[in-house]
DNA sequence: CCGGAATATTAGCCAGACTAAGTTAGTTGA
DNA sequence: TCAACTAACTTAGTCTGGCTAATATTCCGG
């Protein structure tokens, strides 16, 4: 009964709610919303087109497009455009943006820092390898 | 390096992310949203009043009037009021909103048990041993 | 060179969160 | 006792963030 994959959808199914309230506070009051921060990150490596940042973060265009232009609006993006291709709009971190990205993830994870410290070494353990997996199941 | 907890807290902020989106599609489509889905759920055991349910669910009691509107409008909860007390406002579920809360919990968990069973059994077994520590992050 | 596909944006809708302000009912203490 | 404070909700107004439908633009294949 333990392992029935039905009776663990159930607790899976519980847990995911104390998460996503987990990762309200981990963000609240912080000077980007947890999507904007999420854009930000796709930023990092450097300019993407609208399409890219839109499926990675399984929207549809048009919401990215909002997104993209209040990133703009704050200063913290700017849009480009791909030589070789004019339907094509690209976006990059300003410097500001950059530096805002850096400070926003300090907070973020020394906040989950802080509560991971609250566990026991074996906890953690656990933790750590339950990730690949938790992972796999947001992939499929 | 692999044991130090901003690491950890780093790779925990990603997978939560994808857990969100996983989440998001568990109850895509459904015919209530995933917080009236949790709203029905609190009131599974019985009539609540407002603030327990502001609280339980970590809103403000005006985000919980308008939810409670909506569910109300469909039918599927009722207001009541407290005898002891004229201010307070009970919710209680009806039996058409009941049997809702039934049926999409059992999509919900069929949803995620088919992606439990794309899992190995080891994966499975890993995922069920870090979800006690899961519930705990979620609560600290 | 023309018609269809691809890339974005605009416009308009809805859910869900917040704060501020208003209403009604209980509580308290001078 | 009754005036003032507090508590429980609701209403109104604003914001973010998601969606679809409709509209440019641009590219590409025949």
């Amino acid at each position: 009964m333990r392992d029935d994959p039905t009776h663990l959808a159930e607790q899976v199914s519980s847990v995911l709610r104390h998460l996503v309230l987990l990762l309200r506070r981990t963000v609240a009051g912080q000077p980007v919303t947890s999507q904007q921060y999420g854009v930000l990150g796709s930023l990092e490596g450097g300019p993407r087109r609208m399409t890219e940042l839109a499926e990675e973060h399984a929207v549809q265009l048009p919401t990215m497009t909002v997104q993209i232009n209040r990133l703009e609006d704050a200063g913290l993006v700017t849009r480009g455009s791909d030589p070789a291709d004019a339907r094509v709009r690209t976006v990059e971190l300003t410097s500001e943006g950059r530096a805002r990205l850096r400070a926003v993830r300090q907070a973020r994870v020394a906040h989950l820092t802080r509560e991971l410290a609250a566990l026991t070494e074996q906890e953690r353990e656990t933790l750590a390898a339950a990730l690949p997996v938790l992972a796999k199941l947001g992939r499929l």
